[in-house]
DNA sequence: GTACGCCTGCGTCACACGAC
DNA sequence: GTCGTGTGACGCAGGCGTAC
């Protein structure tokens, strides 16, 4: 490092220059020094910036359980609980402690598990978010849709006045005269007018296409939830049969067997592509009137099984 | 112990910029 | 225009670690 703080070490002769010289020299020093410090106190700023977001950014990716970060620490954080329960086996912990350890272990990695409903939940209102239009996008299909052939036609072809009152019909009316206010801005001729007219079964077909993939999302959402409180049933009554050491002992084997269950992945991925199993032909035969739209999807839903569950 | 390289802080100079 | 101030660039001094 440097010398002792103060430390004079000045290249020029005092006694050769004038008291002004001297003084903006001493100044100069000063202001030099200060610059320095400022310099430092910012470069030590943005560099806590750094590290406040780049923690950020982990914490985020965790909570979203993406990436590898998410992936260790969730392994990490499982192998934590699994030697939990076997140091709680060991050293002879009540049952009602071994199965308060159960159910936080069934939370945090279980298929119908608190967290992993969370994830699904958030993934799918992702994915509900980003099939919706863009605004561009709407306005743009709008104005197709109620185009001059729409603006001709309303006045004489509709259904009657009653329904010219309804939030339908006034939107309507809005969105009609939004394709005017657009229509003489954007300076349109008859010719282009009636092209724009002739595309607007586009719009049709996207509205057609939004619905369908919201339902399939909404009908996805509705089996998960199903699912995961059908498997949190029967979770229950296995519970039941096995005392909570039992189930501890059957975690700690799972997880201290990661073979097996590098195995029992591999033929649950197998089955699942090899197209729908075998159950889904029953489901056909089923009257069962819900789950009949999404069969399809159905085969897609399955996930490799993890260790852990 | 000594030579060497690297790092950090210092003083000074030169220049840009705003206030007057 | 002059003056004061801030800051980049430069060279120097001194501390520290390392190889020999």
């Amino acid at each position: 490092m440097s010398g002792p703080p103060g430390a004079k070490r000045s290249r020029v002769d005092p006694s050769t220059l004038s008291d002004k010289k001297l003084r903006r020299l001493e100044k100069n020093r000063e202001s030099a020094r200060e610059c320095r410090r400022r310099k430092k106190e910012h470069a030590q700023n943005l560099q806590r910036q750094i590290n406040r977001l780049e923690n950020e950014n982990l914490q985020l990716r965790l909570q979203l359980k993406i990436g590898d970060e998410a992936e260790k620490q969730d392994e990490a954080d499982q192998l934590k609980v699994s030697e939990g329960l076997e140091q709680m086996l060991r050293s002879g912990a009540s049952e009602s402690e071994i199965w308060a350890s159960i159910e936080e272990f069934k939370e945090k990695y279980a298929d119908y598990g608190r967290d992993r409903r969370s994830s699904i939940q958030f993934h799918l209102e992702k994915i509900e978010r980003l099939l919706r239009p863009t605004t561009t996008t709407t306005v743009a299909m709008r104005a197709i849709e109620n185009s001059s052939k729409d603006e001709e036609q309303a006045p004489s072809g509709g259904k009657g006045e009653g329904e010219e009152s309804t939030p339908a019909s006034n939107q309507k009316t809005k969105t009609k005269s939004l394709f005017s206010l657009l229509s003489s801005y954007l300076e349109i001729n008859d010719e282009q007018n009636q092209l724009l007219s002739d595309s607007r079964n586009v719009a049709k077909e996207l509205d057609k296409t939004y619905v369908q993939s919201i339902k399939l999302v909404s009908e996805l959402k509705g089996r998960l939830r199903q699912d995961g409180a059908d498997l949190d049933q029967q979770f229950m009554e296995v519970a039941q049969i096995l005392n909570p050491s039992q189930l501890a002992k059957f975690v700690i084997w799972v997880t201290n067997n990661p073979a097996c269950m590098h195995m029992l992945n591999a033929l649950w991925q197998k089955t699942f592509s090899e197209g729908p199993d075998k159950d889904d032909k029953d489901d056909k035969d089923d009257k069962d009137d819900k789950g009949d739209d999404i069969g399809s999807v159905e085969g897609d839903v399955g996930k490799p099984m993890k260790s852990e569950s």
